[in-house]
DNA sequence: TCTGGGGTCCTAGGACCC
DNA sequence: TCTGGGGTCCTAGGACCC
């Protein structure tokens, strides 16, 4: 299998090419740009359109931050700052005061997502949805899929995304889909990359562990405490070895991707897991003293999860709640029940339940409500009109021969 | 003045069943 | 008195990714 990864890269304000800027943080939306710029600049009326013409200096800069976000994404001129994503906002305010700061816009991102995605399932059907900004592709059976390596299809993709959306991206092209994703990291942004079975010694081994899709930071500081550093380092261990240090499953598997080798299909189609709403408070809250906010916050959480299961057809009938204290140890509990819901309430008596097993003794920072092991409401639906269809086959009803 | 929100997958122990 | 093995489901925590 031939696999491309590609991820996109967008700046939205051209005025603000070659300066530092990070998006994140708290909860305004871009509105509120355009609404401070027809209060505050009354020359003329400002609407979503005149985005290229706000002027550098009225944008908000990342000193006069203040709140508990973090970064989601930081131009390339910022990043010599050693600012990057997920990085708190404060701490990057420190390093690069003068940065501007926009805050982020999901409805927006969503909507130039299904746009870039529909040009490529459009020349490429074979395409994985890996979230906002990203997408492995099968082009094995694609016409002319390899020419050129596959190169010619990267920049007809390439093309036909920027014709469509305005968007830049890069585009990694490898026998595989592990490769393919650390490929489309060679060239950013905007450019093409094909790593070839024979490369790996050259290009790969090279790379630091952390650059493998699935090793992070844990992982990774216990390669390094066996003084393993390179993908190199990784490849030159015996796989009992790593067996032996990491498990059999993870052990196996980091030899395999030390070694480029990755079976895993591209996946078109999946159904969700789970759906989930959660929020950091402004403050750390206490379940005693701020009973009254953190119940208003609950019930909040809950109808969202709700609206988001009806919204798209799904029921779930593991309910669960997630705590983070202020020393950002994490607690979570769940519960099944034997018939799925999508309805706030009963999501939120059952919450409830879950909360009244966890420890509240120390404050709070962070509460979520989960919903998972979901079906689709229409088949919960279909299965309650057939009859019958949760008896035991030895108790099923008296046939008509024993009458 | 560190550290968001929405996910997936894996592990491991216990309950329970055959 | 000592003590099978499957298998599935549930729960809690944790690593990792975008």
């Amino acid at each position: 299998m031939d696999a491309f990864y590609a991820s996109v890269e967008w700046l939205r304000y051209p005025q603000l090419k070659g300066l530092p800027m990070v998006i994140g943080g708290g909860r305004r939306k871009e509105d509120d740009l355009i609404g401070r710029l027809n209060a505050e600049r009354p020359e003329r009326t400002w609407t979503a359109a005149d985005l290229a013409d706000i002027p550098v200096d009225f944008f908000p800069l990342l000193r006069d931050y203040v709140g508990r976000g973090v970064i989601t994404t930081a131009t390339y001129a910022a990043r010599p700052f050693g600012i990057g994503s997920a990085m708190g906002l404060m701490k990057a305010a420190r390093l690069c005061p003068q940065a501007i700061l926009l805050p982020v816009d999901f409805d927006e991102y969503r909507r130039y997502s299904r746009a870039f995605k529909a040009v490529i399932r459009d020349i490429a059907p074979v395409m994985e949805d890996r979230g906002v900004d990203e997408v492995y592709i099968d082009f094995t059976d694609v016409p002319g899929g390899q020419r050129e390596s596959g190169r010619v299809l990267a920049r007809l993709i390439q093309k036909s995304i920027a014709d469509a959306t305005g968007l830049t991206c890069s585009i990694g092209v490898a026998p595989n889909k592990l490769l393919a994703k650390m490929a489309s990291e060679f060239n950013k942004p905007a450019g093409i990359s094909i790593v070839r079975e024979d490369d790996l010694q050259t290009l790969i081994w090279p790379l630091p562990c952390r650059k493998i899709n699935g090793i992070g930071p844990k992982a990774d500081a216990r390669l390094q405490a066996h003084g393993i550093h390179t993908i190199g380092d990784l490849a030159a261990r015996d796989q009992a070895w790593l067996v032996a240090h990491f498990g059999r499953s993870y052990g196996a598997w980091l030899h395999d991707a030390a070694w480029g080798r990755d079976a895993r299909p591209v996946v078109t189609e999946s159904e969700p897991v789970s759906m989930s709403r959660e929020t950091t408070f402004d403050r750390d809250l206490h379940a005693v003293r701020d009973r009254a906010e953190l119940g208003r916050i609950f019930t909040r959480l809950c109808e969202q999860v709700a609206g988001d299961l009806q919204r798209k057809g799904y029921v779930g009938k593991t309910i669960g709640i997630k705590l983070r204290y202020d020393d950002f140890k994490i607690a979570t509990r769940d519960q099944t029940v034997a018939e799925p819901t999508a309805d706030a309430r009963r999501i939120r008596q059952l919450a409830g339940q879950c909360l009244k097993r966890v420890p509240l003794d120390k404050r709070l920072r962070l509460l979520g409500v989960r919903v998972g092991s979901l079906a689709k409401a229409d088949a919960v639906r279909a299965d309650d009109s057939t009859p019958h269809a949760d008896l035991p086959l030895f108790q099923q009803a008296p046939s008509a021969t024993e009458n």
